[in-house]
DNA sequence: TCCTGATCATGG
DNA sequence: CCATGATCAGGA
């Protein structure tokens, strides 16, 4: 475990002095086990990329880089450069938070500065084969950061109102929600069709694909 | 091929 | 159970 980087110019060193190396290149220098595959271990990647770039271990729910407010991303991407997951952001409340305003959200505050960190992850390469890319820092401009709070807006009024079983995936531009939890059967409390205390499966905020794929445009002019 | 629901590991 | 890290995988 590194020390956490003191200053945004020496995170965005380490990072750069990670693009281009593989995955199994790095493991290696930490003295990593890489799995056959990410079945069992879908966090690898991120948790292998957290150690290295000397991020805050552990399940805390703040920044992954407390001190300078940074939220670190990996982003599996194909061969031409798009995302191949939606990237999940944060869990749901469910049960209403009257009066909770967006800049006061959850999914405002982790998306307020985030490191994005693309890797080269298509299923035929080997894990120990796939390259990093170039991270880049993005914060939302306000265009981004409308859309993102009119969809957050739109999902926490379905959920306020009693109408989770109606948000569906599609709902939303930018954001979704979706399902986020060990399996099915888990369950969390939420507000059922009449305003009564429900039981349901608990879900997350996820950026689509398609505007990560965006962010991934702009920063390196893709075509 | 893409999307959405389901799932896996770990730490507290 | 919740929050961290996400990807899997079947059906549309």
């Amino acid at each position: 475990m590194l020390t956490p980087p003191s200053s945004k110019e020496e995170l965005m060193a380490r990072c750069y002095a990670l693009a281009g190396l593989t995955l199994g290149q790095i493991a290696a220098q930490t003295q990593q086990q890489i799995p056959d595959n990410l079945q069992k271990y879908k966090g690898w990647v991120g948790q292998l990329l957290e150690h290295v770039l000397g991020a805050t271990a552990g399940s805390k729910a703040e920044p992954d880089f407390p001190q300078l407010g940074i939220e670190l991303k990996t982003l599996p991407v194909n061969a031409t450069g798009k995302p191949l997951e939606s990237t999940y952001v944060c869990v749901a409340p469910l049960t209403g938070e009257p009066g909770l305003q967006w800049h006061e959200s959850w999914v405002c505050q982790k998306l307020q500065q985030v490191l994005w960190l693309p890797v080269l992850a298509e299923r035929t390469i080997p894990l120990a084969d796939r390259v990093v890319g170039t991270a880049f820092l993005w914060r939302p401009n306000a265009a981004q950061q409308k859309v993102l709070q009119q969809d957050w807006e739109e999902l926490m009024d379905m959920i306020s109102l009693g109408g989770i079983h109606n948000i569906k995936g599609a709902t939303g531009k930018v954001l979704q929600l979706r399902p986020k939890a060990a399996n099915s059967r888990a369950r969390t409390d939420a507000i059922g069709a009449h305003g009564e205390p429900i039981k349901t499966l608990p879900r997350g905020f996820y950026l689509k694909a398609s505007f990560t794929a965006l962010l991934l445009q702009e920063q390196f002019q893709l075509a």
